[in-house]
DNA sequence: TAGAGATTGTGAACACAAACGCAAATAAGG
DNA sequence: CCTTATTTGCGTTTGTGTTCACAATCTCTA
């Protein structure tokens, strides 16, 4: 009796399935095969099944799967019964856009307050939301509870700031500061580099046009 | 006699490489070892040894890396050695953050037009941009001979849009739609999706509170 | 020029992830 | 109730990426 390593790709193509699942919900659809799913997320079959395999079996052979019971299994294991928490820190370009980032709401996140240090951006509003002194973070953290924080400093400010985050209670950074963040490892942190990714398809796009 | 295949991650690996090599470049520090180097990137050194070998013998034994020797070699295999221009499609919150976003230009990516087929939009300036019509893309991107877009279309768009950029000779797509793009594989595409990786932080965040 | 100390380069072992392929389960039709 | 057509679940294989550990190389000093 042992418990089988879920890899780390699998929590992340979750969410797409969500996504697709929700889609065909919509539609009044009950019943869905791996094979037609996998046609909907641009992925192979046998990879669904498998990804689904390491939480359990939830469908039919034969049939496939209930598209509601599916859908409801995937929220619990993402934990997303109801909308989440999150906080940003740097109202920048970046920042700023986030905030005005539509869909986030609607796929379960919802930025509940926005904070910095620039006294010309405290106190402007924006998409409803005004954003407030940093120094007040951490009383926001702690009385919502908000375990989610966005990060768009400048490169300069996000170690600290960071740091700071981590004695709050914040235990998940999704930061596009192009750095690495050095936290201890029960802090989850993604890192979105803007222009690592462009070096990365610049460095394929010539090897692929040879 | 066999070609090693380069892996994925050693080329995502190259472009932080390049800034921690900028870095001491400034500081007029002509020798680093990939000890001292692992340390800035926060990574291990047996790593970046490895990374560097699958394109030749950079290093010194016993000494370590030349910086400015090394920061030629890796700006050459990343097709560094000028400014790369990009084109970019869709003017929401956004594409309107990236066109802003000072860090692309002193990194060496230079948007140079943007594009919408939003009337409203059309024709204001960002950051010194003017927002062109949709429909004179092709003309820009054959003219000026671009292969990489970043695409911040609504997710509705996405897909049409990016066959149309394949037609144009674009390839290489930064894509910020919370959807995958089906592309031939000479064409190379990344996609940030936000509230995935949101969902992942959430998964993990729970994870590790446990 | 010999020995000590530093650091690279890389084969081999290990770990993680994707793809394959088939047995097991189910439904439907005769 | 038996056969056929589906489709899942998952063990096995294949592929890819990381870590380890050490021989090879280099500098310096006596």
């Amino acid at each position: 009796m042992r418990i089988k390593p879920i890899p780390d790709e699998t929590i992340s193509r979750l969410f797409p399935y969500l996504r697709a699942l929700i889609c065909l919900s919509e539609k009044k659809i009950d019943i869905v095969s791996s094979n037609h799913l996998s046609e909907m997320c641009n992925t192979n079959a046998s990879m669904i099944r498998k990804d689904f395999s390491f939480f359990g079996e939830f469908g039919k052979r034969g049939i496939g799967y209930n598209v509601d019971n599916l859908l409801e299994t995937i929220r619990n294991i993402l934990k997303m019964q109801e909308i989440k928490k999150v906080v940003l820190i740097g109202v920048g370009n970046i920042g700023k856009a986030l905030l005005s980032y539509s869909n986030f709401y609607s796929e379960g996140y919802n930025i509940v307050a926005a904070f910095d240090n620039d006294e010309k951006k405290i106190g402007i509003k924006i998409n409803g939301i005004i954003v407030e002194d940093i120094k007040d973070a951490e009383k926001t953290i702690k009385t919502e509870n908000i375990r989610i924080c966005i990060l768009a400093t400048p490169v300069s400010e996000t170690s600290k700031v960071a740091n700071k985050l981590a004695n709050m209670g914040i235990n998940a950074i999704l930061s596009f500061s192009p750095c690495r963040i050095n936290m201890p490892k029960n802090i989850e942190v993604t890192c979105i580099d803007l222009s690592t990714e462009l070096a990365r398809l610049t460095y394929y796009s010539y090897i692929h046009s040879q």
